[in-house]
DNA sequence: CGGCGCTACGTCCGTC
DNA sequence: GACGGACGTAGCGCCG
């Protein structure tokens, strides 16, 4: 057929290239964000290397990622529950 | 062969018997442990059924486990990085 | 009081008697955890100690359990294409 | 004092600007990380608009990652067999 | 102590 | 829109 796109199998072959399209779309970015995700580990690396505590950067990072008033919550909740218990 | 084990064929047989035993005693202790973990999980669902926030459950489980001592070092540290950072 | 629970205070306490318990009953099954990781630390030193390597243990046992994924997952997915393709 | 650092403040001070800068760069890659997490998400999306199945896509991703993995992990256990016998 | 593997946590998706 | 389940990433601990 001239125009090769009429038949069953064209319009196969159509969805699959376009499936094909988008896993491969996907694959590219994990691709990237495992590159971005390795640069985060050699950041910390160098970080250890002139003697920081990984650990604790890695802290610092997520506090402030949290919202200050929800910071402060989660610390309430877990005062709170640390004395019920009698520990402090 | 009549005592069954003295042949190369013989040994090979039992050292894969031995290797099989291991890993199944492996494989039947690691489902135990995954038997467990299910089981805590339950009881932090059926703690959150009852209003309690399981995030906070796990922070006092993990700070009951850290002694003392090395929990106050963290938090200390943590507040030096935060203070050198301006944020408090 | 005679109830013993009508207060602020006594519904506190009540509280912390729950959140105890909560709490204690992860703590027993996290050491029951610890026994069984415990030995599975033994039957790997047993086999060490008749001469297996236990890096390939290691990998024997995560390839068979990968096996069993991969074909749960496989199983899954083929599925999904069967009832995509009844709905379709 | 004309060099502006030898006090115990000015180390503190240039300490806090190393930390700043590591924290920073750390915060900048994981905003990257972010996009590249959101572009995912719309590949995604765009599919779906299209007709797929967005579980059934993610699956055929993650398998394909798996059998990658997977082939590796047979690879290395192979040298690990091969490497014992070497040496045995 | 550095890498690797496992567990745990947060996030996203479908459901009710 | 809250809930629960599933997935992927991050954190932790063991092993070498």
């Amino acid at each position: 057929m001239a125009d090769g796109s009429a038949t069953i199998e064209g319009a196969t072959t159509i969805a699959a290239d376009r499936l094909r399209s988008f896993i491969e779309r996907v694959e590219r970015l994990e691709e990237e964000k495992t590159t971005i995700m390795n640069d985060v580990k050699e950041v910390y690396a160098e970080a250890k290397g002139e003697g920081y505590d990984v650990k604790t950067l890695r802290s610092v990072v997520r506090i402030r990622k949290m919202d200050r008033a929800e910071r402060q919550e989660q610390e309430a909740l877990l005062d709170l529950y640390l004395s019920a218990l009698g520990e402090g």
